[in-house]
DNA sequence: TCTGGGGTCCTAGGACCC
DNA sequence: TCTGGGGTCCTAGGACCC
């Protein structure tokens, strides 16, 4: 048995626990360089805003409903969503962490602990709330497939009380009726045209559909999907997060960029922060790809977007090496005369720290790289993040992105703290 | 004028090995 | 006329998630 437990609205949600001011009005949350939509809150979902549109074509119909509108604050997000997760450890002895906003948590044995699943669901609702102020909604199932159809409803039902359970076979039909097959978790875009264009409307014309026919159409995954739909957990839960494969770093930039020189500032930048994560994960990477591009949506400029890899001589997660490559790799795909929207880069090709095949004319001192990265680290982590950084990085950053409304960091800046009056 | 930023997994086909 | 039977690795493309 398992329980999704999602919360609502959650970077809207975030802002209100600070902003009380918040709570009577619609609010909306934007990407970064406030570029589209990316959170909501339920008035503004009752206008029909979508999900992910750009802002700007939606600004006069905010502006009209006096929405608040505010650029996104991940570092609160980030710490919210990590009080969230630590409450969720007291309900369940499994907790996966699933996405910021979300989480799955093991029930097996529940039944015998508790008469009623949703009893306990509802403790869980109220003591996040209590002690987070972010409201949650519980779904809880057979599977995780079901789970999130659970939940689904546990948000949109008026008087479950924000807990959802599809138990047995009669409850998962009724619901998998009323799902769209296109809200199904697995199912995107492409799969819900090509089901509906073979007469699979709902959830549960899908759960009921040939299983060679799926696996040929949607491969082993739709497979899984479907037989999780019928009860048979086939995704289990996932503890500890593995590391990561590939590290991508990049952001548009506030306004176009021309210069080499600024994108070198960036470039050093992304790659600064794409290492520090590396090193934090043991890996080293052992391939670099660096890439520009101008705005693809404006058809009257010029436009020009180029990537370059470069496999690196021998794995490594040292910084000054990866600026060098990454400012190589930069000046190789730059070209002058164009109006740059973004650039970044990727790391690839992980090896565990420690497990690297080394280069006889490897020109880097392997252990003083190790001692100066790990000063490097710590005093970042203790001081704040950039407190020592790459001179190449410079410091104007004319190319920083722009967030015109950001709330403060409520809880990590000393000096941003929530202020009470006497 | 203005459109985010991360990730994962699977498959087919080609090249190669013994 | 009739030509085996296993494998691996890599890449591009396509799907999905938040």
């Amino acid at each position: 048995m398992y329980a999704l437990v999602d919360c609502n609205n959650f970077y809207v949600s975030c802002e209100r626990v600070f902003n009380p001011k918040l709570a009577d009005r619609p609010v909306v949350v934007l990407s970064n360089n406030d570029g589209c939509i990316v959170a909501r809150s339920n008035e503004v979902k009752a206008l029909g805003i979508n999900m992910g549109g750009p802002y700007f074509k939606v600004r006069d119909v905010l502006k009209r409903h006096n929405v608040a509108v505010l650029s996104s604050n991940y570092t609160l997000y980030g710490d919210m969503s990590s009080r969230v997760m630590t409450t969720l450890g007291q309900f369940a002895p499994q907790v996966e962490v699933y996405s910021i906003d979300e989480a799955f948590l093991d029930l097996s044995g529940f039944e015998r602990l508790y008469k009623n699943l949703t009893d306990w669901g509802k403790a869980v609702r109220s003591t996040v709330m209590q002690w987070t102020g972010i409201p949650v909604s519980v779904g809880i199932a057979p599977t995780k497939t079901l789970a999130k159809v659970a939940n689904r409803i546990a948000k949109r039902c008026k008087d479950c009380g924000g807990v959802a359970e599809l138990l047995d076979e009669r409850a998962q039909t009724t619901a998998l009726a009323q799902t769209d097959v296109a809200d199904i978790w697995g199912i995107g875009r492409r799969y819900a045209r090509m089901l509906r264009a073979n007469g699979i409307r709902t959830g549960a014309e899908l759960r009921d559909a040939g299983l060679t026919w799926i696996r040929r159409r949607m491969t082993v995954v739709g497979m899984r999907t479907v037989l999780e739909l019928r009860g048979r957990a086939c995704i289990t839960l996932e503890l500890a997060p593995p590391p990561r494969k590939g590290i991508v770093r990049s952001r548009s930039f506030g306004s176009r960029v021309e210069t080499l020189a600024d994108l070198e500032e960036a470039v050093t930048f992304h790659i600064s922060r794409a290492v520090e994560k590396l090193r934090s994960q043991r890996s080293v990477a052992g391939v670099l790809r660096v890439f520009l591009t101008t705005g693809m949506f404006n058809k009257n400029e010029p436009r020009y977007a180029n990537i370059t890899t470069i496999i690196l001589p021998a794995a490594t997660d040292d910084t000054p090496t990866l600026i060098h490559h990454a400012i190589c790799g930069l000046r190789k795909i730059f070209r002058p005369g164009y109006r740059y929207k973004s650039a970044g880069v990727m790391l690839d090709e992980f090896t565990r720290r420690g497990e690297v095949q080394l280069n006889l004319f490897d020109p880097v001192d392997r252990e003083k790289s190790r001692a100066l990265m790990n000063v490097l680290d710590r005093i970042n982590r203790n001081m704040g993040s950039d407190m020592l950084r790459y001179a190449s990085q410079g410091t104007k950053h004319r190319w920083q992105m722009t967030q015109a409304n950001r709330s403060p960091r409520y809880t990590t800046q000393w000096d941003e703290l929530v202020k009470v009056r006497c």
